[in-house]
Parts: C-alpha cells; sequence; structure tokens
DNA sequence: GGGTTAGGCGTACGGTGTACACCTTGAGGA
DNA sequence: TCCTCAAGGTGTACACCGTACGCCTAACCC
C-alpha cells in the first residue's frame, strides 16, 4: 500500500500519552487495576518501555495527582474570603469526583509536587490575604485537612446489603436489636424508607455540611482574635468555641 | 536431654497469638514490611501456617483494627453528651497514636466489623440521647469522619528539610518567593523559628482545634432545631451557620 | 490400636515493580 | 552515501507478594 516508510512507524511515546493513559485507566477500571503492565498493553508497548518516560512507578502516580490538582479551576477575584475559599474547595471537589481513585492516591504520597505546593499556597494566601493570622491560618488549613482536596475519608463505608428482600429483613431485624442506634440514624437518612437505607446518603450536601461549620468557626474565631496560644482579648463574654479551644492535657 | 516428649513439642500457633503478632510487628517495623512471610519468619513457622488461622490477610487487617478499636475506653457516664462525644474521640486517638499503622489500614478496610459497628452505634446513641434528631446526627457522623476514630488526614506531610544548614538556607529561600504563603504560615507555626519549620506542628492541638469546632457547630445547630430539608423555624435571627448550611446546587 | 483431625510444611503459580543488557531506528554530520 | 550516536522499545530475569493444594505428623478419642 503506502510506502514503507510511513506507514508502520508507531507514534513514539511520550510523558504526557503515559499520564494521561494512566489516568484514564484508572478512572475507567480503578487504580487496582492499574499496574505497570496493564498500562503497557494498553499502550500497545513493552512494560519496560514505560521506563523510559516516567522513573518509576511512584512518580507516575505523583503526576496523575498534578493532573488532577490543574482541573480545579482558578480562584475567582474580588468576593469575600470566605465564598472564594468555599468555592474553591467545591471546585476542587468537582474535579476529584471525576477521578475515584484520588482520594487513595492523594493518601499514599510521601510529598508535595511543586503544582500541588502552589494550590495549597494559593489557598493559604485567601487567608491570610483576609486578615487572618499566620497562627489561625495554620490551624484552619489542618482543620479542613482532606477537604481541600474536595474529599472526606469515607470510612467504613455502609456494609453491603443482601439483594433479596427476605435476607435483607433478616438482616435489617438483626442490626434493630444490635446496633439500633446505627439504624434509628440510617432510616432518618433514608427518609424512613428501609429499603433505601444505603441510597440515603447525599454526599454533596454532607461534604458542604461539614465544610460550612468549619468555615463558620473559623470566622468566629477570626473575629475574637483567636491564638493558639489562648485568647488575647475578648471584649464579649467567650463565645463557647472560644474557651473551649485552648491548650489542653492528654484526656488520661 | 530430657525426654522426646515434652521438649520439642511447640507452643501451638492460635488466632491470638497470629494478631497479636501481627499487630506487634506494624508497630515496630512499619504496615508496609508487614507481610505473611515476614509474619510467618517473627512466628517461627512457615508462611502456610498462618492460614489456618486466619481467612487471609485482609481477615488479618480486619482483626488488627478490632484490636485496636477494643483498647478504646468504655464510654463515661453521666456527663453531657459534647463532653461524652469529646472524651470518647480523644481516648480513641490515644488508642490510635499507639499503632500509627492504624489509619492507613482503617482506611483499605471495605466493610466494618461487629466490633467497630459497635463502636460507632454507641457514638451515635450519645446524639440521640442527647435529644439530637436522627437527621443532624447522620451529618454530625459524617462531618466528624475520621475523626471518630481519632486521626485526620494528613495528606502531603510537610517536605523533608535537607540537613546541612546551607542547602537548607537554599530551599528556604526558594520557597519564600515561590510558596510565600506557606512560609508565613510555617513561620507561625514554628513561633518564628526558621529552623524547625517542621517541627512546629502540635498534631494534638490541632486535633482538638477541629473537633472543638465541629462539636461546637453541632451544638448551634442543635439548639435552633437544624433539619437536612432547610430551617423549620427561627425565632431568633438566624447565625450564619444556618443560613449556610441548606441545599445548594453544585458550584458551577 | 485404629481412625480422625488439627495444624505445620513444601511446592508451586500467577501477580507485582523494575534492573540490566540488547536491539532497532531515525537524525545529523562527514 | 556512509558512519555514528542517542532515543526509545524489547526481552530476560530477579525478588517479592498472597495463597491454592497436597502431604505429613502428632495428639486425641472410641
Amino acid at each position: 500500500m503506502s510506502s514503507k516508510k510511513t506507514s508502520p512507524r508507531r507514534i513514539p511515546l511520550n510523558r504526557e500519552r503515559v499520564i494521561s493513559a494512566a489516568v484514564r485507566l484508572a478512572d475507567d477500571s480503578g487504580i487496582e487495576t492499574l499496574s505497570m503492565r496493564h498500562l503497557a498493553l494498553e499502550l500497545g508497548v513493552v512494560p519496560m518501555a514505560i521506563y523510559k518516560h516516567v522513573a518509576n512507578k511512584e512518580e507516575l502516580l505523583d503526576e496523575m495527582i498534578d493532573a488532577m490538582v490543574r482541573e480545579i479551576e482558578p480562584l475567582l477575584e474580588g468576593a469575600d474570603w470566605k465564598s472564594t475559599v468555599r468555592h474553591r474547595i467545591l471546585w476542587a471537589r468537582q474535579a476529584l469526583l471525576r477521578h475515584p481513585w484520588a482520594p487513595h492516591v492523594i493518601e499514599s504520597r510521601t510529598h508535595a509536587s511543586p503544582i500541588v505546593l502552589d494550590y495549597m499556597d494559593s489557598l493559604i494566601g485567601i487567608f491570610l490575604n483576609a486578615g487572618f493570622s499566620a497562627d489561625l491560618t495554620h490551624y484552619a488549613m489542618h482543620a479542613i485537612g482532606s477537604r481541600m482536596w474536595g474529599f472526606i475519608q469515607e470510612v467504613f463505608p455502609t456494609p453491603s446489603q443482601p439483594a433479596d428482600p427476605e435476607s435483607l429483613a433478616a438482616m435489617f431485624a438483626e442490626y434493630s436489636v444490635r446496633y439500633p442506634h446505627i439504624i434509628q440514624m440510617a432510616l432518618a437518612a433514608s427518609h424512613g424508607n428501609a429499603s433505601s437505607i444505603v441510597a440515603g446518603c447525599d454526599d454533596q450536601i454532607e461534604f458542604e455540611f461539614a465544610l460550612d461549620i468549619l468555615l463558620d468557626g473559623f470566622e468566629h474565631l477570626h473575629e475574637e482574635g483567636w491564638s493558639s496560644t489562648g485568647p488575647k482579648r475578648v471584649n464579649n463574654p467567650p463565645l463557647e468555641s472560644v474557651k473551649r479551644i485552648k491548650r489542653r492535657k492528654d484526656p488520661k
């Protein structure tokens, strides 16, 4: 057909193609099936070929997180700190929802890349530019924790329910006596519909619930001149939060 | 020497010994070196011998978490809900600090064991018995997230610093221009001592900081009759938190 | 004393990340 | 036109992992 020169020549791999293929593979098939061998298969290449573009798997995972962070929208200008932070984090959440593997990978990182540091720096800057003390900003950042990346740790997902109705009813009955509070709470979450207990959670609402409690808390502490070494001066009767948050010993 | 009957007979393995050896190995050498082969070596036994007492590694990890949860002190009676929850969680934190591997393992669990469900049920019970609606309790539990286990997600730990002073100074200078806000915050955290930026964090204080903001937030919402479907009736001018926390669309 | 069985042993398989040596190919210079 | 060189794909091999499967031994019970 065509000349031998052009047709069988494969377009060469490069770093970007490796990374985007890894992201796509993790998006589609889950992070647990992302092995160097699978990725190589996907790229039509032998496993070791990947190592010509990426030092090792850890570096590949680092790059995947960078790619995700780059999807987070830039700051909106001119708004107050609270809605700026809020929008930023909810945008991060949108980016993260496209990549379900991201929380797990983020948790396994041992260091932050420049891209990640840029993101954190700009988030910190929102607080500082709003007049927050560096002290309070520091604590606020820790309190936000993984929320700054748009996720919270959903440890121990709700147990899987049996499919057939009768064993589901049996399980429900057993749980009702052994874990009455869990059942009571779960029923409220699913609006009293026992058959859809698991489906009752709305991740977005739950996420914003805790986020807003924290932002409101930061706001109060900021207004009252909070400091980690104890309240400096409090004109009004101190709020519960100000009384509470100070140095403490172990619960023992 | 002694009779052949008694001396060479090894005390047989059992489930408890396997689990406690695994916990000890993870405590001492880190979770990443806890392989079935290493554990077998530790027990003076061949790897496959372990499988006579534990179905597989996942079950072993489940049991390790159960062992950790059992170390959490029982509820103290008679106190108000807030300090009960607070003490409970700070106790959980104490148990967890003895086992640095626990957060990572907890995150990797796919289902909750009866022991874990017991713990969650009793925690939920504190809220419900204090008159919290099941609705608010549900959201509060999600907001607490991994804090109920005594940890928060410290994603991206502070980058490791070079040991020798001059390259540390160079790194500091580079960071100061590229990540000015991070440096400003870090300096405050280490009380202005640039040489101990990393050591500046006090995990316990940070943990209690966010915990107390959340508990105070729950308290306010409870007092004001919060509901996930919107505030039912608010006599006083609504707090910022009440105005804020209601159904919202995506940030888009 | 014969059978049963709990529990430790040995081998083997398929998976992983990746070190290392080799080979192919296209580009650039003489 | 030929040689050289480096970028990049290939193949083999190693150490590690979890664990399936079959065997063997010792203690116990009838």
